[in-house]
RNA sequence: GGGCGAAUGGCGGAACUGGUAGACGCGUUGGACUCAAAAUCCAAUAGUAGCAAUACUGUGAGAGUUCGAUUCUCUCUUUGCCCA
């Protein structure tokens, strides 16, 4: 090599990247003598290119997996494809195409721009989910899960799209209207398969207590998902001339019954049925159904009632009757579709009651009030005293007051005492063709049974007719009809959320070859949990949970893992942004369709066309502000591209694509590979010192704690700092004279440092001094981190005054005289009485004085 | 509406358990090299005053605890994210 020479990282990288390849270094394979480590991060949904998240998230599991490499873990690092789902079946809807060619296509081509990145992959470990090899365990999987009566087949209602013919989830309703055809959604009633996921809430709930290595955030996201709630369920007598003679609530606030001033029922509540010839009923219900039944809709939404001529009985107060109503906000979902309302004690209640003219009744007054304490403008929810309750009066809200009403109210057999979870059972029905088949079937009178296992998988046909409206499966005849032990059967047409693919792939890691399961116990049994899972914060809930139940179902009543949580560790990164620009019209332009003309942006090759420039939002095709990874490899390399994804912020926090920041750090890398140059001359002087070796040493030590430690907390910005602060070091301390010796071991460690973040290029100096097989990560020296002298920061009245560097371990007398003998003294201390000395060892001295 | 965070130079961000605020990078300014530009190198860069040494102010605002607060406590403001 010749220092001269710029660094070529076209030469460089596939060099390496074809050597970690060939010799297998990154092969995973189980070994009891060492430590294992599991660094995960969210596989990608093969959607055609990568793009920069998904450069920041693998960078981000590669430093971590390169770090427990050379700290001498046995590290699995693995990847696969989260292949099945909607983005394929439209494509290829749309282009004429197959799903499968057009997902393993993007599939190859990811998997070379992941290569290219220099992932520290275990390739042999591939998996695709969309393969029969994968989806075919899965389906076992249900069939196990079925036995054990965690799956179960019940109608719902669904986002009904009438004109693509198909269910559309939550998120694809866009202002109640079908995302793709713009239709009007329908609510409709549909057979759907559930897991019956409300069945751990409880246990999922506990499980979030030993996640210490999760984000708080995201713990705190699942626990309210999981809500729940604790309260009690109330029987209310009713009046009327209808045939029905108690309706039943779910309530938080049982306590403040002697405020009962009406009950509200969902429109869908079974009472409805007797409603279904009220004209005006049914107006009020079409009413509804506009405002939407989201939650949000309901907050911010009217409040509206229909007003039965049902009279509900309070139960504490049985002379007191109340006006039974259909209500918006009430939603079928929670509880039993009926709520006892307060209003003087919840603010939505309140907002009816004027509405209705219903009486508002003062029951909780807050400490600080009278007894004659009146809500006024609006409901009161805080803490207080009970009153106007006649026997449940001045009991303590909430403290007492909840839980004594329910003794009274379980004590009259009015109530029971209730927990209650919002968490809903997980439908995994999807009427779509790109997904893996739900293998049970139908006789000819509706019946259910299961595909029998020796007869798995069901495999998707392969020619389909993806133009037709609806599933596309429904209209599979050869494959739909099936005749199992002589018996005539329709299979079931649906197929699985994605979502369940996505649910256990981390344990088929661990056996990704094993035929005739999902995976082989004694690999799960070495591998999992995962040690580090990484991914983005928008799966906190969905995925997440989904995971974690399925590693419970799987372990229930039968087989026993020896972990509970799929997951110890888990990191959630931030998103890559970049500017955002328009022209004059409000068209979006992506960033390679301006440029800058000196003072303002404008549109390239058009002086005349003012760019608006926008908030740096995350990068999105719609926006136009996405820069392609691979262009950018291309020009810059690998190594420059992570060096730059992991300087500019924290890993959690989102980070500013910015060209100047690229740029920038390729520079850097031509820069470090000059001082290459130079350390490498130096050392082959073999130069005898002694002078200044220790400054070297010291500062390699220091950085070797530092980087050490910013590694193993997730600064990876703060270990890019540390690199370039590195560099300023050696840049000047290599003009001094140093021991060829201790300038090769000590540089040495400092490529080792390096590697994680940059490894081809460490990889590659490593090399040009005769290091090729290196697998120890430095080990920090105790005896060099204790310096000698010490910068003591001298204070006067709490102020900083001065820095005396002095011997380690001195007392506060010594260090007294020495500042009485300097000229701080005579500045700061002349004259004046010293009251008080606050004396920190080997760090600070305070000294109070009179003024 | 509820929950959880965040707020530090022109910008992104450092600061281990309360103990030198602003590491490192970007940008900007000045200089060197060059016929010139780019690239590269050197230097400066929180604010105010000053030629300077230096002094004072300063981590969203206000209070509190402390010898000492970016860090701990309370109130407020702004802002982000999540559930809706």
């Amino acid at each position: 090599m010749n220092s001269t020479e710029r660094y070529n990282f076209k030469k460089i990288e596939p060099k390496w990247q074809e050597k970690w390849l060939k010799s297998k270094v990154f092969e995973a394979r189980v070994d009891h003598s060492k430590e294992k480590f599991y660094c995960l991060e969210m596989f990608p949904y093969p959607s055609g290119k990568i793009h920069m998240g998904h450069v920041r998230n693998y960078t981000i599991g590669d430093v971590l997996s390169r770090y427990k490499y050379l700290k001498g873990f046995n590290v699995m690092h693995p990847m696969g494809w989260d292949a099945f789902g909607m983005p394929a079946e439209n494509a290829a809807r749309e282009n004429n195409l197959n799903p499968k060619e057009w997902t393993n296509k993007n599939i190859s081509t990811m998997k070379e721009q992941l290569k290219r990145l220099g992932l520290s992959i275990d390739w042999d470990r591939e998996i695709s989910t969309c393969s029969e090899e994968y989806y075919k365990h899965q389906q076992l999987f249900f069939l196990e899960l079925y036995e054990k009566g965690l799956v179960y087949r019940k109608e719902n209602y669904v986002n009904w799209d009438p004109v693509d013919q198909t269910v559309l989830a939550n998120e694809q309703v866009i202002d109640g209207k079908g995302w793709r055809s713009g239709a009007v959604v329908e609510r409709k009633k549909l057979n759907q398969w559930f897991f019956n996921i409300s069945k751990f809430s409880q246990e999922l709930l506990d499980g979030l207590d030993d996640l210490n290595q999760w984000p708080n955030k995201v713990k705190v996201m699942q626990k309210n998902w999981i809500g729940k709630s604790f309260g009690c369920e109330i029987a209310f007598k009713t009046e009327g001339d209808l045939p029905i003679k108690e309706i039943k609530c779910f309530t938080t606030r049982p306590d403040t019954l002697f405020g009962f001033s009406f009950l509200a029922l969902s429109v869908d509540h079974e009472i409805s049925k007797y409603f279904s010839e009220d004209k005006k009923f049914q107006e009020f219900k079409k009413e509804c159904s506009k405002t939407g039944t989201t939650e949000e809709a309901i907050a911010i939404g009217e409040k509206i009632g229909f007003r039965t001529n049902i009279m509900a009985i309070n139960p504490l107060n049985p002379s007191q009757k109340v006006p039974v109503f259909f209500a918006n906000f009430v939603l079928m979902d929670y509880g039993f579709g009926a709520v006892f309302g307060c209003p003087a004690h919840d603010q939505r209640d309140f907002d009816f009651a004027k509405k209705y003219d219903l009486v508002i009744k003062t029951v909780v007054k807050p400490d600080n009030e009278k007894n004659d304490f009146e809500v006024k403008n609006e409901a009161y929810s805080g803490p207080g005293v009970l009153i106007n309750s006649e026997f449940l009066n001045e009991l303590k809200v909430p403290e007492e007051s909840i839980l004594k009403t329910i003794d009274i109210l379980e004590r009259e057999k009015i109530g029971k005492k209730k927990i209650n979870f919002r968490l809903k059972d997980w439908g995994v029905s999807r009427q779509r063709y790109w997904g893996c088949p739900i293998p049970m079937a139908y006789d000819e009178d509706g019946n259910v049974i299961s595909i029998p296992k020796k007869d798995l998988p069901v495999k998707l046909p392969e020619n389909v007719n993806l133009s037709s409206k609806g599933n596309p499966l429904d209209g599979q005849n050869d494959w739909k009809n099936i005749n199992i032990g002589g018996k005539k059967y329709v299979r079931e047409t649906d197929t699985l959320d994605t979502f369940v693919c996505s649910s256990w792939y981390y344990l088929r890691f661990c056996s990704p070859n094993n035929n005739d399961y999902g995976f082989k116990k004694e690999d799960v049994d070495y591998w999992m949990p995962v040690d580090q899972y990484i991914g983005g914060v928008e799966h906190a809930i969905l995925h997440l949970l989904y995971s974690r139940f399925f590693m419970k179902a799987l372990g229930y009543k039968n087989k026993t893992f020896k972990f509970n949580e799929p997951f110890k560790g888990l990191f959630t990164q931030g998103m890559v942004c970049h500017e955002t620009y328009k022209d004059q019209d409000n068209n979006w332009l992506s960033p390679d369709e301006i440029e800058w003309s000196g003072k303002y942006y404008q549109k390239k090759g058009d002086s005349s066309q003012k760019i608006k420039v926008g908030p740096s939002e995350s990068m999105s095709k719609s926006k136009k502000n996405v820069i392609d990874p691979e262009n950018i490899i291309n020009n810059y390399g690998a190594d420059a591209v992570r060096l730059f994804i992991l300087s500019d912020s924290p890993p959690q926090k989102d980070v500013q694509w910015s060209e100047q920041g690229m740029s920038a750090s390729y520079k850097f890398l031509q820069k470090l590979w000059i001082l290459h140059g130079k350390v490498k001359e130096k050392i082959k002087k073999n130069i005898k010192a002694s002078k200044e070796n220790l400054n070297f040493e010291k500062f390699t030590n220091q950085m070797i704690s530092k980087i050490t430690h910013n590694l193993e907390n997730f600064n990876y910005n703060v270990i890019i700092a540390n690199i370039y602060e590195t560099y300023n070091f050696i840049n000047k301390e290599i003009e001094k004279n140093i021991d060829s010796n201790v300038l090769e071991k000590n540089y040495k460690d400092i490529l080792l440092l390096f590697s994680p973040a940059i490894p081809h290029f460490a990889s590659e100096c490593l090399e040009d001094l005769g290091y090729t097989d290196l697998v120890k990560w430095p080990k920090i020296k105790k005896e060099l981190l204790d310096e000698d002298k010490v910068d003591y920061v001298i204070q006067i009245n709490g102020k900083k005054r001065a820095i005396l560097n002095k011997s380690r371990d001195i007392d506060q007398d010594t260090l007294i005289s020495a500042i009485k003998s300097d000229k701080l003294s005579e500045k700061y201390l002349k004259g004046k009485s010293i009251d008080k000395i606050i004396f920190i060892k080997n760090k600070l001295i305070n000294i109070l004085i009179n003024e």
